[in-house]
Order: structure tokens, then sequence, then C-alpha cells
DNA sequence: CTTTTGTTATATTTGTTATATAACAATTCA
DNA sequence: TGAATTGTTATATAACAAATATAACAAAAG
């Protein structure tokens, strides 16, 4: 898994990290059981401080979505069954507002679904069935 | 419409603010050529600084959603046809990294498909044909 | 003429992001 | 056993964004 930083973004180094590693396990090139580098390792790959990298594991963990302990250091999860309610909940909470703008921008139903479907396409790529 | 504003969330307020003027528009609560408030008489109403609200216009004059000069105040903006590219584009990679956690959590294909769809007519209400 | 409008400017406070060090106990490895 | 590496925690600092407080301006409305 390579992971890069772009330090004009506008998100957060850490926010970045996070969504790059959730897009490495969605896409399947991050497997369940699989291990991500040192804290100080990541920090020192890609020139950040260690807190930065510590900050989005330990986000991730709260998640539930990476197990972090003192020996494997930090290692993707798998998955422990269908989505809870919160989880759905949280997705429909981000998606909404996004929708919203895309509605306003004059997109139609169909237009959306077929972003949907293409995006679903684009990040497993063919994997997850 | 009726705009509040949450000061513990972790959205900026004037995020909020424009989540929910854009949220007014694709329901329909907010047509074309309709008038908000002045900066100075929301800012009194909601209990914020006149600038956190002139943010707010602003971006959304940015956006092409609002057009706002001295005489009118912010007036709804019209749509001027199917979305651009750009717009697209922006709705893409807001909703990317979103599907990617969703898919993380376990979300199925078809479960992110109903949930677009039920965000869609929870939005609409009906309208938007 | 007074009031209200959007606009612009400056200054200040607060919270977040990111970095720099430093230390600690637990674990790994030679 | 001893050295190195791990995650964790703490403190201090710098840079930035968000929000507020004032103030002033020209344009428009009443």
């Amino acid at each position: 898994m390579l992971i890069s930083v772009d330090f004009n973004s506008e998100t957060p180094i850490y926010e970045q990290l996070k969504e790059q590693i959730v897009m490495g396990i969605a896409s399947g090139a991050l497997k369940p059981g699989e291990q991500l580098p040192s804290i100080r390792q990541m920090a020192e790959d890609l020139g950040v401080n260690l807190h930065t990298i510590n900050k989005a594991y330990n986000q991730l963990k709260a998640d539930g979505i990476l197990t972090v302990d003192r020996r494997k250091g930090a290692v993707v999860n798998a998955l422990t069954g269908p989505a809870t309610l919160q989880q759905k909940d949280e997705i429909r909470k981000k998606l909404k507002p996004i929708l919203a703008r895309a509605i306003c921008f004059g997109l139609s139903k169909n237009e959306i679904e077929d972003l949907c479907n293409d995006l679903y396409h684009e990040i497993t790529g063919g994997n997850h069935e």
C-alpha cells in the first residue's frame, strides 16, 4: 500500500491518512490481518510527525477499523458482521449534505445513482463480490 | 425557511449555514428568486457575528448558488442548465471517501444504492420530479 | 436625510493542526 | 541479559482557521 500526503491540501494530513487507509481496505489492497508500518516508520516515510500518524491510527482504532497493540502495531480488522445502525447513521449524516448539493447543482436522481455506482466500482475494482 | 445553529457541533457555523441553505433549495423550501434575510438580520436572529453569515453567503455566491447584491440582498439562483463537469467532479471527490468508509463498514452495493435513494427522497420529498 | 444594505479593514480570542522533544513500560531481537 | 523498537503519554510551541468585536465606507431604500 502506497500512501502519500499533499501538504498543500485543505484536508488535514491525519484525515488524508485515514481516507487512504480506508480506501485501501475498501479496495482490497489492504486485507484483514494485514499490518501497517509502525507510527515512527510511517512518519519517517511521509516526512511528518509521529503524532500525526498516531492520531490517524487511533481514530481508525476508535472506528473499529484497525486494531493497534504494542506487539503487532496497527492491524487491519476483519468485518465483524453487517454494519451497525450507528455506522449506517453516520454514513447517512455525511452523505446527506453532499446529495443536497448535488441536487442543487441540477443532478438528477439517475445521475446520482450512476455516480454512486461508478464510484462503487472504481473503489472496489471488481472485488467485494 | 427556518435556520438553526448548533454551537457545540464539530462543523463550523458557516458550514452549517451553507448546508441548511443548500438543503432548503434542494427540498424546494427555497425557490429561485426567493430572498434570504440580510446578513445583519440573520446574524441577529441566530445570535452569531455578521461576518459568519457573510462568509456563508459569499461562498454560496462563489458556488453560483446565490446572487448577492446591495439592493436585493441574497437571492436564490435559478438553475442555469445541467450540472457542469467541475460540479460533478466536486461531488465525486466528496462522495468517494464516504463510500469507501461505507464499504469498510460492510455496506453492500445494494445497501448503498438504497441509502442514496432514501436520502434523495428524504431531501426532495416528492418535489424535483 | 436617515436608515439599512453589502463590503472592507483591523484586532482579538479560541480551538485545531502539526511539529519538536522527551520520557515510560512493554515487547522484540541479537 | 542488553540493545533496539514498539505504542503511549506529556509538555511546549508555532501556524492556521473560526468566530467575535468594532469601525468605517459607499450605495440604495425609506
